[in-house]
DNA sequence: CCAAAAGTGTTCGGAATACACCCATGA
DNA sequence: TCATGGGTGTATTCCGAACACTTTTGG
């Protein structure tokens, strides 16, 4: 390559967006921010940072979890570049987006606030900055996706859970009713989830009780071929 | 952002690569061609072109698409970016990949070996150069998923094709021998093929029935929002 | 006459779906 | 006592998997 074509291609930048999920137990929600800065001063948007030309684009979507969340061992997953042409006034802007699952509660929620962040209900994001309604529509058909094929449910929720959540969950992400009796029927089938001897009363009069996520034995089960199915 | 910000970030080259799979029949096969410029001067790597800051890259993919089969109303979809920091020695280069399915003639193949190319096998892609082979590797789990999902089959196959060649097509798509008659009834069953009067007997002693995909039915089902499902 | 691919049905088990009532409790 | 969510079982249907023999015909 010439020094004139260098001139010619290297001239792009890169960002990334993170969508992070979160559910607090009725319904799930995508974190979201105040953009300070132009272009589209006050518009909400996602998490986001430019890339420089010598880092990771995996990396500074870690750094953006790290950041929004101080938690690291998140999983995320890159879902695409975002590329047309005029999505950022700056210039040649390419996006590559990611998604993650967090467990979202109380002091999390604080803790996003304080930075001037919130947590949108999924099906309430309003129009945002650049072509970020884009990415999260892309996000949703892969949360949808994945619930399907991996426990990543149990990624979203409290360590201990009651059955009720776990479908309403189920619901969200699916955009679905289902049956009580066949829900559990599938769940316990699975042998993904441990009884525990806690209940919770905090949604209902009567207690439910409270599970866990049997992560061992899913790694054992995955490591065999063997693929959560919902 | 600063000027000098915009020094910093405004310095990364896009390039795209497109995996295009065609079946002759028998095999799947991936375009690949012979590098003719350093880095990587006689490796070999999949047909791939640097955009422009000013270029859409699905564009520059159809793009790509045009010039290696000569045809334009082929389906690609965006497989995701490659972003390594060190996967290109010129610079930083970020590849957004693509993958496409093509109907693979004699016409095609003799037009591919003139342009210095070649349809390798599926199972048979050697060393590439820069990160190709993570791209093939990814390509190849796609279509996995896609083949079950829609019936991106038949845009691999000519018009007129027989169940065997259609179902060699799915053994080697997913990796994995099928039931005759299994394979037969979940076909039918799906009502997407149209038996027609013609025969083939150019594999075989006996005659081959020859059908053909039921696009308009297929169109019907998908806007009901059926799916095919394999 | 034989090799090679085409074509054809049945059985079984497991999963998905549909569906309705009682229980415990706090208000 | 009643409203609220927790919890439970059965019948039916559908789908996938396993499995073997006959047909045609070119060589």
């Amino acid at each position: 390559m010439s020094p004139q074509e260098k001139e010619i291609y290297f001239n792009v930048a890169i960002s990334t967006s993170l969508v992070l999920f979160g559910f607090d137990g009725d319904k799930l929600r995508i974190l979201l921010k105040k953009h300070d800065k132009d272009p589209y001063r006050g518009a909400m948007l996602l998490p986001s940072q430019y890339v420089k030309y010598d880092e990771a684009t995996d990396k500074v979507a870690k750094d953006l979890l790290l950041r929004h969340t101080k938690e690291i061992n998140i999983y995320i997953e890159q879902l695409k570049a975002f590329s047309k042409v005029f999505r950022n006034p700056l210039g040649r802007v390419v996006n590559i987006s990611y998604y993650g699952t967090v467990k979202l509660d109380d002091k999390l929620v604080k803790y996003s606030e304080n930075r001037g962040e919130v947590w949108l209900e999924y099906s309430q994001i309003p129009d945002l900055a650049f072509d970020h309604n884009d990415i999260i529509d892309y996000a949703k058909e892969r949360l949808k996706r994945r619930v399907k094929r991996r426990p990543i449910g149990f990624y979203l929720l409290p360590e201990y859970f009651t059955i009720s959540q776990l479908q309403k969950l189920y619901e969200n992400a699916l955009n679905r009713e289902m049956d009580k009796r066949n829900f559990r029927k599938k769940i316990f089938n699975s042998q993904l989830i441990i009884e525990t001897e806690l209940t919770d009363n905090s949604s209902s009069k009567k207690f439910a009780r409270l599970y866990k996520f049997d992560e061992e034995k899913y790694e054992k089960l995955s490591l065999k071929g063997y693929d959560f199915l919902f």
